[in-house]
DNA sequence: GTGAAAGCGCTAACAA
DNA sequence: TTGTTAGCGCTTTCAC
């Protein structure tokens, strides 16, 4: 327990007054502090004693800034009231946890787009990050590159195809795939493909262009749905084609599964009875109660991943630009085969 | 769009480098930078362009260290896995960015105790933010108060008793007994309370001391069951009790009420066929398919309260200690009525 | 309107 | 082992 001395103003208590205290010099009482360096264990003590009595909390920006360098790595999160990026926020941090790495997060908001995520990288960059790691996909390769080469950057997440930016992300063109042929075995060859727009969400993209193709190359027909960012955008025309004749109904995530199943509820319709229905993501706490076709994103792998390539550029920061490829590395999810699709 | 000198680290370029290009001196140029002070708006306007050509990201550590204050908020968060937490998380930051406030967030590990959260406290304490919201119950009055005088902090989520703390949290006991009310008003008068014990979660604990209170007070037979950190834990005894005559089994917080659901079906019971069972939280996305009876916690109006609180301290930053009353407030959430709930 | 100078709190050689 | 001496990059009076 840090007790601060009676209306001595723990914050505004300096190393020197700590030293003063404990009769020593500043540059002693730095070394006792963090306990590097020489110095007499007794001392030491001393030192410590008084920096606990008077609640000594060293200014860390004064000690970077004299130090030269950041022992903290930056991360930038996307809207974490999704539940898979707030998955990905605790295993990230979980993960820099055990290896040692200290973590500060600045976020933006969800639907914010350039200046927010400018300034936000800014912020971060201000602070002299020693790493930084981005799990938004808001943020443009183009908005990084400029500084790929002054600090380590990782993508988590997303795929990055810009050279100098490494990232550890989800296969996506799997993910959609899994899911597809999944949908294929069960019979199905008059498809709806439900999912945000390129420009909404590209992780969606991906999936469903996975999807597409390769239940085309499957035998099967498929009617597109491009929607919006709200889940229930494109449902309406999902059901229709339900009506016209579609068997199943893929969604690039799980949301727009949930908004998908309310809208057949609504509609008096039922799946799998007279739809299939799968998602992705696979992350919801109850998704296994509703039985929900979908796919378990890597999230554990993809953190980790991250979080170690990250360390690892760290340790190797002698290395000049050039020395080490940049790292990328996808990571396939397990199909979570569900109640809400079945054969034709 | 910033783009870096070629070969030049933009990371690297100081104020005197900007200030040297722009033939003028550091003073004037960080005056024109933060666009503050006196200058000849078409010397800010080389300036500027002098920082845009370099790259030039401001040192944030020597701005406020030199200035002696710092612009952002520390937000000490609880692991964000739990979609309560991440909800939470993303409405305070949404909040805050709408006041202008910049947060910093550091995370602690869900089960960790205390040495990482005075680690967390201290991370966050040595960057000498301006304020401190703590949105984890990890961490201890007693760890709080020695800086609450120092720094104002406001505790998001949870009630805190001690001085100088401001809160906005949610009223659990209110929404233990508006619960607990809903279940009688069922006609239930044999009822299983699950939760987790005191010391495992806080909320629970309030949560389930109300709704047995309540069911007493209105003639039901209560038996509770103290479980664990694990929904699963307690699930059997639960079940047991049912088995035994219980008619319904309420659940401290929604992940239970899931855990319960599934043991149900394993047994081939159904809700609220053989046993009503309600939850709390009203968070998880797809509650509604699952019809889970539970209370909505007032997550928005929780992260409102703080940031506007924590705003306000700010601002009357001249008022001395007890100038100002320390600020509590409890928000109460709306009941849920689902389908896993029903009349006797 | 602009510059010179004195630090902010801490660290890191280098002496002693 | 400990102290002395320079700064880290920026801000901020206070003269000019």
């Amino acid at each position: 327990m840090s007790s601060s001395e009676p209306g001595g103003p723990g914050l505004r208590v300096t190393v020197s007054d700590v030293a003063a205290a404990a009769g020593v010099s500043r540059a002693t009482a730095t070394r006792a502090l963090k306990g590097e360096g020489r110095f007499a264990p007794e001392t030491q003590e001393r030192i410590l004693a008084e920096a606990e009595r008077l609640g000594y909390v060293r200014n860390t920006m004064a000690a970077e800034l004299a130090a030269g360098r950041t022992g903290t790595v930056g991360l930038m999160l996307r809207d974490a009231s999704n539940p898979a990026y707030g998955l990905l926020f605790s295993r990230l941090q979980d993960e820099a946890h055990r290896r040692g790495l200290d973590l500060v997060t600045v976020t933006i908001g969800a639907d914010v787009q350039g200046a927010e995520q400018v300034n936000a990288l800014h912020r971060l960059l201000g602070m002299r990050v020693a790493g930084l790691i981005v799990a938004t996909g808001g943020i443009t390769a183009a908005q990084l590159e400029p500084f790929a080469d002054q600090v380590p950057i990782v993508r988590a997440g997303r795929v990055e195809t810009a050279e100098g930016i490494h990232t550890a992300h989800y296969d996506d063109p799997s993910h959609g795939e899994l899911l597809a042929s999944h949908v294929l075995s069960l019979g199905h060859r008059r498809v709806v493909v439900l999912s945000g727009a390129e420009d909404v969400s590209f992780a969606e993209h991906l999936r469903a262009s996975a999807m597409s193709s390769t239940l085309v190359d499957g035998g099967a027909s498929v009617i597109l749905v491009s929607a919006g960012a709200a889940p229930t955008d494109g449902v309406d025309e999902a059901l229709d084609a339900v009506r016209d004749g579609a068997t199943a109904v893929m969604c690039a995530s799980d949301y727009r599964q949930l908004a998908v199943m309310r809208a057949l509820r609504a509609a008096g319709l039922s799946a799998p009875g007279d739809v299939s229905v799968t998602g992705c993501d696979g992350i919801l706490p109850g998704a296994d109660l509703l039985g929900l076709t979908t796919l378990r994103i890597p999230v554990e792998a993809v953190a980790a991943a991250a979080v170690e390539t990250m360390q690892r550029l760290l340790s190797g920061s002698d290395a000049e630009s050039d020395s080490s490829e940049t790292v990328r590395q996808p990571f396939v999810g397990t199909l979570v085969p569900g109640s809400t699709a079945a054969a034709v």
